[in-house]
DNA sequence: GCCAACGTTGGC
DNA sequence: GCCAACGTTGGC
C-alpha cells in the first residue's frame, strides 16, 4: 500500500482512523482521490517529529531512551498497477526516483500501527523500500525519511531469502529472527533493529542465496 | 468487552 | 485469481 505524491502533501496532521487514501503516484491520477485527507508525512521538516502517542509496543526501538535517534524502517509499496476504488495504486521505486527531489509523500496508510510508526519516524533515517505483492516481492532500494531515493540495492533482497534467513535465525538466533516483515505479517511500514537493517545491507555483498 | 462478520493485505 | 492471516467494525 501505499503512496506517494509528491508535493502535494498537505501536511495535515491527521486526524484518525481514515477511511481509504490511496496513493496518488507519482503519475497518478490525483485528483479524486483528494477528498479525504491524507496521512501523512512530510517533508519539510516536520514530519515526524512527533513522537505523540507512538504505539506501546515496540520495545526496543523506540522509547528509548532519549537518545537513540537512528532507528531503521522498511516500507511496502506496489509496483504494479492495481485499482483500488477506482485508483490506481501503483508507487514503484523507479516513480520515486522520477519524482521532483526524488521524494515523494507518503500516504495511503490506514493501519493504525503503521500510521503510529510513521508518526515515529525522524527525518534524515534511512528505510528500505520493499516492492509488495507483485511478481517479485522483495526489497529493493534505500531512500531517507523525508522521503527520499538514496539508491537501489546492489542487488535485489527477495522476500523468499529474506525469509530463508528469517528461517534459520529462528534456529541459530540469528538477527532475522524475529523480522517484522514475518512475524508482523501486514504491517506495511514497520520497525528493523540495526542488526536487522546491518545484516540486511550485508547480504548485498553476498551471492543470492 | 466479546466475538462474529466482514474487509484488506499480500504471498503464491 | 485464490485464499490465509489478521485487522476492523459493530451488535449485543
Amino acid at each position: 500500500m501505499l503512496g506517494a505524491s509528491a508535493q502535494r502533501c498537505p501536511l495535515q496532521r491527521e486526524t484518525m482512523p481514515r477511511p481509504r487514501k490511496r496513493p496518488t503516484g507519482a503519475a497518478g491520477p490525483e485528483k479524486k482521490g483528494q477528498s479525504e485527507k491524507r496521512t501523512k508525512f512530510e517533508n519539510s521538516g516536520e514530519a515526524s517529529a512527533k513522537v505523540e502517542n507512538s504505539s506501546p509496543q515496540n520495545t526496543s526501538v523506540f522509547k528509548n531512551c532519549g537518545k537513540k535517534l537512528s532507528n531503521y524502517w522498511l516500507m511496502k509499496s506496489e509496483p504494479e498497477s492495481r485499482l483500488d476504488k477506482g485508483i490506481d495504486v501503483k508507487f514503484s521505486i523507479e516513480d520515486l526516483k522520477a519524482q521532483p527531489m526524488q521524494t515523494a509523500c507518503w500516504d495511503g496508510v490506514r493501519n493504525y500501527q503503521a500510521r503510529n510508526f510513521l508518526r515515529a519516524m525522524k527525518l534524515e533515517e534511512e528505510a528500505f523500500f520493499y516492492h509488495s505483492n507483485c511478481k517479485e516481492p522483495g526489497i529493493v532500494g534505500l531512500m531517507k525519511v523525508d522521503v527520499q531515493f538514496i539508491r537501489m540495492m546492489k542487488r535485489f533482497i527477495s522476500l523468499a531469502e529474506l525469509k530463508t534467513y528469517h528461517q534459520s535465525h529462528k534456529a541459530t538466533g540469528g538477527p532475522l529472527k524475529n523480522m517484522a516483515l514475518f512475524t508482523r505479517q501486514r504491517l506495511s511500514v514497520q520497525p528493523l533493529t540495526q542488526e536487522e537493517f546491518d545484516f540486511i545491507l550485508s547480504l548485498e555483498e553476498k551471492e543470492p542465496s
